[in-house]
DNA sequence: TTGTTCACATACCGCCAGTACGTACCGAGA
DNA sequence: TCTCGGTACGTACTGGCGGTATGTGAACAA
């Protein structure tokens, strides 16, 4: 993966602008080391000695660039989360229906979940490391996006009016779904079966929902939904 | 609700068996300080002075009773998890319908995660601290047990036969959904209303499921599912 | 009463994130 | 070509914190 990059020189790099190159690679050099060590070894057991030793620089270099180490986790993590979004929306753009385009988007989120970077540095570290109001807005702009898309796209298809709570109410639940689903299959023995598995359980919700949708089911009415709820 | 303790004199305790009945009262000192302070500031954020501290006991002692600060986190941890597990159980026992109890039980879940202890230790920093392994072993116990429980009473309430591995992934599914559509609700400015729509999607989601078992759909059948699916 | 063990308390160590400060060198102007 | 300012680092150090080694006194068994 990562030949150990000899000694970086400056004078490598020819003509005008070499200084942003330069920093764009140490940059770069130290995404990448955190990013292996922090997949490897998680955040805390990793020590900004160990990562500024693997990009071959030095802390003076680290903490140039970024605030410390949770800014550098931070970067390692958007980079994460903006290649998995990259794969999902190419993914999806293939497909027209709303349904083929969600069922398409499910298949690339499954398959991107397996990596181990983004199953340990976004979805088991993240909200710890960052925070949850920093993991929730590096979410909102990425895979959350993608999932408000979809589901707005899927809800929307029959005859319902779901207001904006509504809606983001759906996509928390199946985006909470999803993720948890991606772990079972990462982890899975048999990651293929598992993500078969999981394409068929959440194609039979959907396609629940869209009978619902075909049949005119009221859906601000707790009482057809089947809950014997007293309003306590 | 912690009167600031004064100092614990064993000589306060009468007759025999006065070591056991003041070590547990060390661990619950202990334990419940650093279920303030996490909660508080985060796991990373709370030093083991500051925990001592407020239990007005030494690090000789944490370390007599805990192996380390992690292992003390994993206390925390299962206190919290044991207590929405018994709320949760105790809710749903009302119940006698599948359908009814899930949704006593959806009801319950949805007001014990509103505890700011289990968001933050369980839910945000669990998996980062105990690590993946231990995390899973830890909601296997409790949470993930009733979820499984109920998930199979309402899945198998028709006709469908479901083997092991399918109702594992509705499960794991429905876990996640019912986690992150708890902290929607615990983060929600009017918490009793985002309560209801989580309940409202919820209760759309099983009654389409119901409407497909009652309409007897064969579910290892992917091309029924809505999908245009190629077996790529 | 005496020896043993439990339940702590105290003092200390090593690691590590973060900081202060020094330096080389690229690039712009004169 | 020669300053000169600022960028992009490198080096040395510190404070805090998790963990450990060891001391101590009270409880319990004999």
């Amino acid at each position: 993966m990562s030949k150990s990059a000899a000694k970086r020189l400056l004078s490598e790099i020819p003509g005008p602008g070499r200084r942003q190159q330069f920093s764009a690679g140490t940059r770069r050099a130290l995404v990448d080391a955190a990013r292996q060590l922090f997949t490897q070894k998680g955040y805390a057991a990793t020590s900004l000695d160990a990562i500024v030793s693997q990009a071959e620089v030095t802390k003076g270099a680290l903490y140039h660039h970024y605030s410390g180490k949770q800014a550098l986790f931070e970067a390692v993590f958007e980079q994460l989360e903006q290649n998995a979004s990259k794969a999902i929306t190419k993914a999806a753009k293939g497909a027209k229906d709303p349904w083929d385009k969600s069922n398409a988007a499910l298949r690339a989120f499954l398959k991107a979940v397996q990596d181990p970077g983004y199953r340990r540095v976004v979805v088991q570290e993240g909200p710890a490391v960052l925070g949850y109001e920093r993991f929730r807005e590096q979410e909102q702009r990425s895979s959350y996006a993608i999932m408000l898309d979809i589901v707005k796209n899927v809800l929307s298809a029959g005859a319902w009016e779901l207001d904006e709570p509504m809606i983001d109410t759906f996509t928390r639940i199946f985006h909470g779904a999803l993720n948890s689903a991606g772990e079972s299959v990462a982890t899975a023995d048999d990651p293929e079966a598992a993500s078969l598995r999981v394409e068929a359980a959440v194609g039979l919700i959907l396609t629940g929902l869209r009978t619902l949708v075909d049949q005119g089911v009221e859906l601000t009415d707790p009482t057809t939904l089947g809950a014997t709820s007293d309003p306590g």
